[in-house]
RNA sequence: GCUCCCAUCGUCUAGCGGUCUAGGACGUGGCCCUCUCAAGGCCAAGACACGGGUUCGAGUCCCGUUGGGAGCGCCA
């Protein structure tokens, strides 16, 4: 059997969508799993909207997410030339004939037909007119079978296919020389070898005419199969107003790739109860026969957890580098590792749902001590005048403290609890608004280990300073 | 409007005629743990859209209804 090549073919829209980059993932999956290869194909045939810059974000989309390709990206429009020589070779074989009718005689028909309540294609109007190359502004139109079956079986959908005579002639080029979309794709698919499209299943209803296209070209199909849509929470049309719709959107919102990645994978596709897929896992375990047919909703809700999950498990080395941006963010400034800084994330990777809270919550470390911004709400709730005394004395009592360690901070503050008769929340909340700004770290003595005696020191004081004028 | 496709908890799904008083995960509620927030542990509520068939037997097969999706461009 032949090496299995299939293609993901994004149009350069500016981001990577989230339909598509799971049409990628399962090209990508399947291929691979197949020891076959992923080719990149750039629909950039629509000037208006094709930019580098446009096409340099997809990309750049993919890669992030961890979908490699082995061959392109190619781009259609490097390729006028072969989509006109496929045309011409049409016309000559009399499988595609010129067409002069206007858009405007076109439409009138068509709304006579529609009025009629019938069906509208193309009425064959001139088929066998035999126009020649000087006929004037024209399209090209395929020449559809009466009556012929284009049928196939969908790897996903089973058995399908129609009628060509419910299709009519297509158009293949326009009026200005241009390739359709259907024309450019099927050509590229027959010369770049593609052996499985697989593609969302908004084509379900064109592979009938791209059956007739290949026939016409003398080629021999590919296997075609088609995965459902996805749409958004209220079950319609993923839309670019209403729903986060881009791969972009999510990675500056502070989700790993090896989380979206995972998350996109199980929609429309299922290996029994498992959740947590590798990278490695999905190409291995991958299959077009677990892939369904319904529409499946964007819900992000198990994203979130997908994301906690990987933001516990993965390697460190990874999750630093991925936190990094939302840290300088934070911080307005560059931030250097330290390990103080390191220990910090290591306490925040067990309590944070994205990289940027994880990044909020560091950010205590990350600024100065009159930089702190206080959750009033903490303040008016822990710092009573009553706690003056315990928390001098806890102040005086980690500046003497030999080694600045977590476990000579929980001896003192053990200590001063003691003392005070106090449970130890009575006297951790205050100290952790003091030296985070709000009610929300990790455990107190970590967290003042962290940060360090001389600014756990001028924290505490500036909080003892309030509640004096306070009192 | 026409053609095609789809239908299990709120969501993603397991199920490929009997093992289903329908399983898992997320989410939700409760309890435990606890210096906060998480994490973790335990428990609970929660679905075969509806109606006809076929069959000894239907979530699983067939038909219809309803609901949803897609396509019907000189867009991609």
């Amino acid at each position: 059997m032949a090496t299995v090549r299939t293609r993901f073919a994004p149009s350069p829209t500016g981001f990577l969508h989230l339909g598509g980059a799971r049409t990628a993932l399962f090209n990508q999956a399947f291929a691979h799993g197949h020891g076959g290869v992923l080719v990149l194909r750039v629909e950039d045939t629509d000037r208006e909207r094709s930019t580098p810059a446009a096409e340099r974000a997809v990309l750049e989309g993919l890669r992030w997410l961890g979908i490699d390709w082995d061959e392109g990206p190619l781009r259609q429009s490097e390729r006028m030339e072969r989509y006109a020589a496929a045309v011409e070779r049409l016309l000559a074989s009399g499988r595609a004939y010129r067409c002069t009718c206007t858009r405007e005689e076109l439409e009138e028909r068509r709304q006579k037909t529609i009025a009629a309540g019938r069906k509208w294609t193309y009425d064959g109007r001139c088929r066998e007119a035999d126009h020649g190359p000087d006929c004037g502004a024209h399209t090209v139109r395929l020449r559809l079978p009466e009556h012929e079956r284009l049928a196939w079986d969908d790897l996903v959908f089973g058995p399908s296919g129609q009628d060509a005579g419910e299709i009519g002639d297509m158009i293949v080029r326009r009026s200005d020389g241009g390739p359709l979309y259907h024309l450019a794709g099927v050509v590229d698919d027959i010369e770049m070898g593609i052996t499985h499209v697989i593609r969302g299943a908004d084509h379900h209803s064109n592979t009938p005419f791209h059956l007739a296209l290949y026939r016409a070209l003398d080629a021999e199909p590919p296997r075609f199969a088609h995965v459902p849509l996805i749409v958004g929470s209220d079950g319609k049309k993923l839309s670019k107003r209403r729903d986060p719709v881009s791969v972009q959107h999510y990675r500056d919102q502070g989700y790993l790739p090896e989380a979206l990645r995972n998350w996109l994978v199980r929609i429309g596709w299922s290996h029994g109860d498992q959740e947590i897929f590798s990278r490695e896992e999905i190409v291995r375990l991958f299959d077009l026969d677990a892939v369904h047919r319904a529409p499946a909703r964007a819900e992000p809700g198990k994203l979130v957890w997908l994301n906690q999950h990987y933001l516990k498990t993965l390697p460190f080395e990874r999750l630093l580098p991925a936190l990094q941006p939302f840290l300088d963010a934070e911080a307005g400034r560059p931030v250097q590792a330290t390990p103080e800084l390191e220990r910090l994330v290591h306490l925040l990777r067990e309590r944070s749902k994205t990289l940027m809270e994880m990044a909020s919550l560091a950010r205590f470390l990350l600024v100065e001590d009159d930089a702190l911004v206080f959750d009033e709400k903490a303040v008016a709730k822990h710092w009573k005048p009553a706690l003056e005394a315990p928390l001098a004395e806890l102040h005086d009592a980690l500046a003497e403290l030999p080694t600045w360690s977590e476990a000579e901070l929980e001896k003192t503050f053990e200590a001063v609890c003691a003392r005070h008769q106090l449970k130890l929340g009575k006297l951790a909340q205050p100290v952790r608004v003091a030296a985070t700004g709000g009610p929300v770290s990790p455990g107190i003595h970590e967290t003042l280990a962290v940060l360090g005696r001389e600014r756990t020191l001028a924290r505490i004081a500036l909080a003892l300073a309030r509640i004096r004028a306070a009192a």
